[in-house]
Formats: C-alpha cells, sequence, structure tokens
RNA sequence: GCGGGUGUGGCGAAAUUGGCAGACGUAUCAGACUUAGGAUCUGACGCCGCGAGGCAUGUGGGUUCGAGUCCCUCCACCCGCACCA
C-alpha cells in the first residue's frame, strides 16, 4: 500500500465538509482563540504561489490552538465591493456582481483543494444587503456621533445639541474656527445654519475640502490610496480638486491610535509606518505683527506660523507662505502684485506629480515684512510652494543656518543667514541639531536649545504671542467615491441639508443598473437613475474600506439580522487574537479598522478598543523570472522598437554562458567567441546584418513552466507561441539547432537567465497552486510553503525544493505501511531510543509552533521521520503521537493514517502529546573539557547532575589537574548540554 | 534625505538566553540496487592544505575565557515615507 495523496485528501475534504467539523457555535468551556486572516478581495487573475501563504499559516496555527484545547474560530470571507471589483467589470464588459460571484466560485475551488479549516457556515460578503445594512447602519452612528475631547470619546450628536441649547458654544471653544455663539443665538439660528454647525462635529460628515480626484478611474480617493502622485489601483494620474465630498473625522482619533500602539504586538516597522502616517508633532504656533509699511485697511492681521524650532526665533530671516494662504492678497504689496500673480498662475499650472519628480526651488517676495517679536527685526514674507497650506497654520518662520529647506531657499534668493549655532553652522548646509548652545539669540544667548525651546513657549504664552500646539499629519480620511460597486450612503438631501434615514429604512439597497458609468458633473453612476435621484438620496458610495473596518466582528455573529453583532457575541469571542496578512494595509485598512473599534466601543457597542492583539505579517514570495536572449531586430536592419513585422524575422536564440562570456569586459576569449559566433550567423542566417563588430540581442521573460532549473524545454519553448515555432537556438557549445541545419547537431543545452522579481503574470514567472497541488498533494503543498522560510520573511519561490517535501511524506507513509510488505506497523513497546525522539520532537513542535517558527518545525518533523526510519522504528505509540504533531501542517495524511491505525475518533480530536522530561534528560556520555575555551581533554560525565557534582568530577580528574597545572580555576561554565568550559 | 529592516555555502535557510557555525532541504558529484529509472538507499559537498592543521557569518574595530548573536565605524540591498516646518 502506497502512499495515493490524491484519493485520501479527497475523501477526508469531503469529510470535513459533510461533517461540519470546523463549525463552531458561540459558547464553549474551553478558551477562546480567535485566528483571522485578510479577507480577499476576489479578484479574477486566480490564485498564485504567494496568495495561499497567509492562509497557511494561519491554518496550521488554527489547528494547533484546536489540538490544544482552544475555541477556535477561524473564519473566511470577501471583500467583495470596491473599485477594483467594479474596474474589472468594467473593463470585461460584465456586471460586477456577476463578475464577483464566478471570482468568489473560482477563488473558493482553489481555496478548497488545499485542505483549510475555515468555519464556512460564518463566511460574510460584503457585498450581499445582509452585510452592507449594518455597514450603513454604523455609518449611521458615526455620523449621529462628535467626538467630545474632554471626555476624549465619541458621544451621540444630541448631548452637543442639548449643550448648544443650553450653554450655547462653549462646549467646544476653540475646537474649529467657528464663530461662538450663545444658547439663545443658537436657537435663532435657522435649520441650515444649525445643521452646517453640527456638520463641523459630526464623526462622519459632508464638507468641501481639498481632494484627490482621479479623472482616469472617476473618482475621489483617500490619501492612503495615492501613492506618488497615481493611483494605488490601476496607476492614473491623480489631482487636487475641491469637491463636496464625506470624510471620516479619524484625526480625532489620532491620539488614540497612537497611543493604541502599545498595547498591541504589531512589528516594529508596522508601528513605526502607522505612526509616522499620524505624524504627531509639538510645537508652537506664533503670531507675527505685519511692519508697518503702508496702508491697510482693516488694520494689519497678524502672521500665524507653527513651528516645532520656537529656540530658533532669532534665527528667523524670511517668512514662507502658501501659496493659497489666505494673508496672499493683503501681503502683496502693489509694485510686487505682478510678480505674485505670475508666481500664482505658475504654481497652479504644475500638477501635484510635477511637484513631486521635480523638486525646484521656487518662491516670490510680497513685499511686506514681518516682525520678530522679540527684538522687533524686520523679516521678509515670501510665498513658496515648498509651504503646505494643509499643514499647521500654511505658513512658517524660516531658519536657515537649523533647516535644510530655508537653507536652500536663501541661498537660492541670496536672503543673508543668520548664524544662531556658532561652530555647528559651517556656511555650506543648514545643521538641525539640538545640541548647540545659541549664539545670537538675545535673551537666549549661551542657552542649550533642547531648554530654550521651554523657555521660548513660556514667554510666548506670558506675552500672549502664541501657544504650545500640537499638530498631526493624518487628515480625515475621504469617504465618498463617485462609483456604482459600494455600499450606497443611507443619507437624503433637502435643501441642502442631510439628513440620515430611519434605522428601519436599512438597507438602502444598491439599485440595480444596467449602465454604471460615471453620471453627470463628477456625480456617481446613481445619479444618472431617476428612481434615485428623484428621491434626493446621496448620488456617491462608500470606499473599499467601508465594509472591512468592521468584518471581523460580523464573523463573530453573522447571521444575525436585528445587530451588526449581539454584545454577547463580541464580549465572548472579544479581540482578534492572531491577525494574518501582507504589509500593505499598514496605513489603510489597519487604522480606519482601529478607529472604527475604538468608536463602537466608545458608544458601548462592544467591549474592546483595540481590535488585533497580534498582527503577523506574512512575507511577499517572489517570482524566480526567467530569460531567453533573442538577436535582436535591429541585426536583420529593423528598429528595437519597430512593433510591426518582428513576428516573421526570424527567431534566433542564444544560450546564456555564451552571452555572459561575450557581454563581460574581463571575458579573455571575447573577442575570439564574437567571432566564431557571428561567423555561425552569418553562415547559418543569411537575413543577417553585421553591425560593428557587435552581436546585438534583447532578454525576454519566459514563462518559468518552461524550464526546468535554468535549462530550457526546447520543444515545450517552441509549441508556446506561434512565432517561436520556427525558433532557432544557438546552445551552450555552439551547436545548433535551428529547422534547416542537420540532426546531429540538434542536441544541446539552452541556458536561461534568472533573476528575483515581484511575482505577476506579465514576468511569466507565477506558479499555479493548484497544479502543484495535483502533482505532489496538499499536504505537501502546504508543507513546502512553509518550509521556504520565515513566514514574515519574502523569499524567491523555486518549484524544485517541493520533492523534499514529498519524499518526507512518502518516507513517513512507508513507516506505517511498505509497498512490499504492506502494514509494518506494530503495537509493541517503544524502545527508550525511539521515545526520546518522541519527547525531542513533541517540545520542539510545540514550541516552534507556538512561536510561528513554521519553517523549523517542520524541519524538525523531517529529522524525526529520519531518526525513525534509522531506528527502524513501526511502533503505533510513537507513530500516533508525531500524526498528532503533524495534523496542524499536513491533515490529510495524518488522519488517514490515524484511521487506518484503528482509531475509531478523528484525529482532530485527538489530545496534543505532552513532552515527558525524562525523555529528553542527557545520558552520560563524553563531554569535552577546554580551559578558557581551548578543548583540552574528554571526560565521561551526566551533566544532569547538579553543578557542584559536575564541578567536583571535572576538578578530580587527573587530566584536567595535569592542564591546570596547580592554577586554580575562576568558574565552571558548562555550556548547553556540549561541553564544560574552565575559566582561570 | 528621513524612518524601519536584512546581510551566514551554488540556492532556500538553521543556530530560541553570547557556548562545537552551516541543522533541514535543494542543487551538484561519486557509488549501491536495478532491464531501466526522474523510485529507493549510501557517501562527499564553505575556503586553503597531501596532511596535521589553519581560515571563515558584508567591512573595519571593540567588549568577553568565548561573538553570526552585544557595542561602535563603514558598505550593500530591501521596504515604507518623502518638501509635514
Amino acid at each position: 500500500m502506497e502512499y495515493s495523496f490524491s484519493g485520501l485528501e479527497k475523501k477526508w475534504q469531503e469529510k470535513w465538509t459533510a461533517g461540519q467539523v470546523y463549525r463552531v457555535d458561540n459558547n464553549s468551556p474551553k478558551p477562546k482563540y480567535y485566528v483571522l486572516d485578510m479577507f480577499p478581495y476576489p479578484s479574477g487573475t486566480g490564485l498564485h504561489v504567494g496568495h495561499p501563504l497567509g492562509y497557511i499559516a494561519s491554518d496550521i496555527f488554527a489547528r494547533f490552538k484546536r489540538l490544544k484545547g482552544f475555541h477556535v474560530l477561524h473564519p473566511m470571507g470577501y471583500d467583495a465591493f470596491g473599485l477594483p471589483a467594479e474596474q474589472y467589470a468594467l473593463d470585461h464588459g460584465v456586471h460586477p456582481a456577476d463578475s464577483t460571484r464566478q471570482n468568489i466560485k473560482n477563488f473558493r475551488d482553489q481555496l478548497d483543494r488545499i485542505g483549510f479549516s475555515f468555519d464556512w457556515s460564518r463566511q460574510v460578503n460584503t457585498a450581499e444587503p445582509g452585510y452592507y445594512h449594518w455597514t450603513q447602519w454604523i455609518f449611521l452612528h458615526l455620523f449621529n456621533s462628535w467626538y467630545n475631547r474632554k471626555e476624549k470619546k465619541a458621544v451621540p450628536i444630541q448631548s452637543l445639541i442639548s449643550s448648544f441649547e443650553t450653554a450655547g458654544s462653549a462646549i467646544v471653544s476653540g475646537y474649529r474656527r467657528l464663530p461662538d455663539f450663545s444658547a439663545s443665538a443658537w436657537k435663532g439660528f435657522t435649520e441650515k445654519e444649525q445643521q452646517d454647525i453640527l456638520m463641523e462635529f459630526r464623526l462622519a460628515y459632508c464638507g468641501y475640502g481639498e481632494v484627490n480626484w482621479c479623472e482616469a478611474l472617476g473618482t475621489v480617493l483617500a490619501n492612503d490610496e495615492v501613492i506618488n502622485g497615481v493611483s494605488e489601483r490601476g496607476g492614473y494620474p491623480v489631482v487636487k480638486r475641491k469637491l463636496r465630498q464625506w470624510y471620516l473625522r479619524i484625526t480625532e482619533y489620532a491620539d488614540r491610535l497612537l497611543e493604541g500602539l502599545e498595547k498591541v504586538e504589531f512589528s516594529e516597522a508596522m508601528k513605526e509606518m502607522q505612526a509616522n502616517w499620524i505624524g504627531k508633532s509639538y510645537g508652537a504656533e506664533i503670531d507675527f505683527d505685519l511692519a508697518a509699511d503702508q496702508e491697510q485697511t482693516g488694520g494689519l492681521p497678524k502672521l500665524r506660523v507653527y513651528t516645532t524650532r520656537p529656540d530658533t526665533i532669532f534665527g528667523v530671516d524670511f517668512m514662507v507662505i502658501a501659496p493659497e494662504h489666505e494673508l496672499v492678497p493683503r501681503l502683496t504689496t502693489e509694485d510686487r502684485q505682478k510678480d505674485v500673480e505670475e508666481y500664482i498662475a505658475y504654481v497652479n499650472s504644475r500638477s501635484e506629480r510635477e511637484r513631486m519628480a521635480e523638486k525646484k526651488i521656487s518662491g516670490c517676495f510680497t513685499g511686506s515684512y514681518a516682525l520678530n517679536p522679540f527684538n522687533g527685526k524686520r523679516i521678509p514674507v515670501w510665498i513658496s510652494e515648498y509651504v503646505l497650506a494643509g499643514y499647521g497654520t500654511g505658513a512658517i518662520m524660516a531658519v536657515p543656518c537649523g533647516d535644510e529647506r530655508d537653507f536652500k531657499f536663501a541661498q537660492h534668493f541670496g536672503i543673508p543667514v543668520t548664524n544662531i549655532i556658532g561652530k555647528y553652522f559651517n556656511g555650506k548646509e543648514a545643521n538641525s541639531t539640538k545640541e548647540a548652545l545659541l549664539e545670537n539669540s538675545d535673551f537666549l544667548n549661551g542657552v542649550a536649545m533642547k531648554e530654550a525651546i521651554g523657555l521660548v513657549n513660556d514667554r510666548l504664552e506670558s506675552l500672549g504671542i502664541g501657544n504650545r500646539r500640537v499638530n498631526y499629519k493624518m487628515r480625515d480620511a475621504a469617504f465618498s467615491r463617485q462609483r456604482y460597486w459600494g455600499e450606497p450612503f443611507p443619507i437624503r438631501w433637502e435643501n441642502g441639508i442631510a439628513y440620515p434615514l430611519d434605522e428601519k429604512e436599512l438597507p438602502l439597497l444598491l439599485p440595480e443598473v444596467k449602465n454604471y458609468k460615471p453620471g453627470p458633473d463628477g456625480e456617481g453612476p446613481l445619479a444618472n437613475l431617476p428612481e434615485w435621484t428623484s428621491r434626493h438620496l446621496e448620488t456617491s458610495t462608500m470606499p473599499g474600506y467601508a465594509a472591512s473596518s468592521w468584518y471581523f466582528l460580523r464573523y463573530m455573529d453573522p447571521h444575525n439580522a436585528k445587530e451588526f453583532c449581539s454584545r454577547k457575541a463580541s464580549d465572548y469571542w472579544g479581540q482578534v487574537d492572531l491577525y494574518i496578512g501582507g504589509t500593505e494595509h499598514a496605513v489603510g485598512h489597519l487604522l480606519y479598522s482601529r478607529m472604527w473599534t475604538k468608536f463602537l466601543s466608545d458608544l458601548d457597542l462592544i467591549g474592546f478598543d483595540e481590535p488585533f492583539r497580534k498582527l503577523l505579517n506574512q512575507g511577499m514570495i517572489q517570482g524566480s523570472s526567467r530569460f531567453v536572449y533573442r538577436v535582436s531586430p535591429v541585426m536583420f536592419g529593423h528598429e528595437m522598437n519597430a512593433a510591426n513585422g518582428i513576428k516573421e524575422l526570424p527567431q534566433i536564440f542564444i544560450s546564456k554562458g555564451i552571452i555572459d562570456r561575450i557581454s563581460s569586459k574581463d571575458s579573455p576569449d571575447r573577442e575570439e567567441l564574437m567571432v566564431s559566433l557571428r561567423d555561425i550567423l552569418a553562415a547559418n542566417f543569411p537575413d543577417i546584418q553585421m553591425i560593428s563588430n557587435q552581436v546585438e540581442f534583447n532578454p525576454l521573460h519566459v514563462d518559468v513552466n518552461l524550464v526546468d532549473g535554468t535549462e530550457l524545454d526546447i520543444a515545450a519553448f517552441k509549441k508556446s507561441k506561434d512565432e517561436y515555432g520556427q525558433a532557432a537556438f544557438i546552445f551552450e557549445d555552439f551547436k545548433i539547432d535551428s529547422p534547416n541545419y542537420s540532426r546531429e547537431e540538434k542536441n544541446g543545452r539552452y541556458l536561461c537567465g534568472a533573476e528575483t522579481e515581484k511575482m505577476s503574470k506579465s514576468k511569466f514567472n507565477t506558479v499555479d497552486p493548484t497544479g502543484l497541488v495535483e502533482k505532489y498533494g496538499a499536504d505537501t503543498f502546504r508543507m513546502y510553503e512553509m518550509f521556504l522560510g520565515p513566514v514574515e520573511q519574502s523569499k524567491p519561490w523555486d518549484t524544485k525544493g517541493i520533492e523534499g517535501v514529498h519524499r518526507f511524506l512518502r518516507k513517513l507513509w512507508r513507516l506505517f505501511y511498505d509497498e512490499a510488505k504492506g502494514k509494518v506497523w506494530t503495537t509493541a513497546a517503544a524502545t527508550d531510543a525511539e521515545l526520546k525522539v518522541l519527547h525531542k520532537t513533541i517540545k520542539k513542535m510545540d514550541e516552534d509552533t507556538e512561536r510561528f517558527s513554521f519553517n523549523t518545525a517542520v524541519s524538525a518533523m523531517m529529522i524525526a521521520v529520519n531518526e525513525l526510519t534509522d531506528l527502524k522504528c513501526h511502533k503505533k505509540e510513537v507513530l500516533e503521537k508525531i500524526l498528532i504533531l503533524l495534523t496542524p501542517y499536513a491533515p490529510h495524511i495524518c488522519e488517514e493514517l490515524w484511521s487506518l491505525l484503528g482509531n475509531a475518533f478523528s484525529i482532530l480530536d485527538a489530545p496534543y502529546p505532552v513532552t515527558d522530561p525524562t525523555y529528553l534528560a542527557e545520558t552520560e556520555k563524553q563531554y569535552p573539557v577546554a580551559i578558557n575555551g581551548k578543548t583540552r581533554t574528554e571526560l565521561n560525565i551526566s551533566l544532569d547532575a547538579n553543578q557542584e557534582q559536575v564541578e567536583a568530577l571535572v576538578l578530580a580528574d587527573d587530566s584536567v589537574k595535569k592542564w591546570l597545572d596547580g592554577k586554580s580555576p575562576r568558574k565552571i561554565i558548562y555550556v548547553k548540554n556540549k561541553m564544560i568550559n574552565i575559566v582561570v
């Protein structure tokens, strides 16, 4: 009986499904454990070997925890709404609902073959009304809540209204730039006026603002969806536009999102990324008076700047305001009018991308001067695009000796630089040190910069010209998309007022449409529907991250039609104990879901305020690309980029070794080779024109599946593309394979070039997991994915190595059944040597799995099977424990062998083995004895004896005495049961 | 530029608290069994050396009886952010 994986894997998968063995309910006497994968967007392109990596890791851990007696929640679902789904549907001319349904089916088919232990009864699909009902419901609560900074939590908006009615705007004084009003004034406002004020406080709000508009996608994008000025999806240009848009007031949670990072187990890199995105900085806002050189109508305004370095106040040589700054017109003097207008026009002409690509130093003097509040020094006020309107106050005090950008600006425009840091400033570049003792700084002379910060702040505050101030880089998140495929907002507009729908009206169904092209005036496709617009419903939809911000809660209570998740269910399951996914969601999904969790916790709808206790980021599996080298079209008199005609040209490929030798300048036989290569080409391919002395060639990606190692499968390659059918090859040894060449020459090796790149269809380096599962089985595939290396690390895929893991499983099988002899396992008692192997393995497997070191755990299993094979151990007593240990990794084969051993119950219900320390103890054996690290002799000893006994034994030994030569030892160390070291 | 991470055989990698570096697997070579094998098994496999032995964890230094591991210097690569005052 041999190991035939395909039959048994199918059998067990069917049994698991039929028996619903992975289904869990919401109560158990066992401790709970929640293992979650970042749920996938069901894309249409199919899986490659990189996709299941995280799912396999989480599955192993979930199975491991189950065996160890935990009640494990391990669900899976689909993030079906969103831009990519709609874009895919548009590109393929199908309805997103249909393509999503089809993609989910394909996805599920592929996943099912790998043998996961998901509780599919809890599956969620964010595009189904039963789900988005509650996304809309949470949105209504965000809309109907505001953030009370004194209580540091979200509370119902009704409390704000009550406060306005009784005490006017006192409760929110200083919150935003709103004029204060009294209680009676509030009552006198029109409804529209009242609602406009409330809108300033709602956690989900609608407002005008500068947004990232992507013309190609026809929608607004959130900051994290824009990378280097282009859209994350599709790489289309993005421009800034002022639009009416929904936002999430995530900035109110900035501090708590930052503090919360201390309570969770995320990698340093992840915490760092989030902290950076939040970008908290401590500084001060300072008001500068303006010099009264010219008449100003309505009095002189003050210029308010934000700085993190108030200590450098005496180094201020100029001020810079953003081109969009509201004071630009008032600060521009008559004689500067023309220049300023030209400069503003220039700035407006530049796109976001241009600004990022070429960081030119540009700017324009306004003609006005500000006054240093401490010494009255006149400071010119400039305009420049390097100051951003959206951060701080949109104006800065420039200290060229201490800030690189300010210094470059000063140099460019010839502004004199004041040195306040003495020898720290060399006149050639700025130095942002905080170590210097201040000079040229009036009352701060001789004071250390770090201390000066506090002194200046104190003085600013006592003089009433400045305040300490905390700033954040993070902005409120754009929350609407002018798209069809998303949750409709439960909002109705009337006379410019947004009215929330009643909870009873939910879900507000996404209407079925045939045409989901963009609507008029930058509105979403829903604006095309009369039945929608006649009800005055909001026409944009929610972004992709809306549904994913809370899906981990829905899994706890997926079929609840009355609540998003019952408090009982969320109290039972609590935080996600282990969350596995990629790093790409660092500042998007992970930040939003943390915010939603905090919000729901503020409203006491759930009992915890961080969603994920531990986050594990799986690394990327890179593709190993292969290249062939084709004689360039140039050699046939064609331009390299001439697209047409290449198909008809002779396709001649030169082997990698030859390419290397003729391209390397150091190659000794380079000239010689080039000549013979040219001769061969000239003799066999009359079309070729020799240009200079060179042979020109182009590297082309070739499908990795046509290559064995680096050797090209010529026959398969010829079949892969029409134009390759008549291809000719020059092999490593200069032999030739060409359609019109003699037969004998045709046996040679064509070697390909190799490079590690991101796995992608366009690079022909993707490997399909389904094919591997068919060839080697799911168990082999699962183990090999883990064996590749640490889960968190990026590593290249190499299909060759999978053989080793497959051999291991066959070897394991042979401990039970022999091809010739049949059953070989016995019920005989195990020997000490066998039990030693077993218990060592139990310990190692338990420890390694617990710390997510799945690669070393697989190795440990291989070692165990090798050793048991060497010992010819076929004892049931040992083998069945080995099977339990291996079950999380290779569940199918373990189930099969377990039942073949005659067990009536499933291995999934077997108790996880416990280490017996007796068998881990060291027996007496020879240990090297070293003096000061240098091995001098060997000694028979058992290191399990206590320290004194060991020391006494060692020192009593004659040869040790001899080596010590009368010197007394300072310390005796025995090292990891491996050696004894005497330090003298 | 700033922040984070990683550097160990031909390749993927082990070495958990500072303790015999390279486990395990691949690749390669040699051999056994075979009609044959892409099945199975055995052996070799960091570098130098016939050998004893010596040298080796990106570079240079330091701490230590002992460093891949701790500290400092520099270099390379990967990821993230990028005018955030």
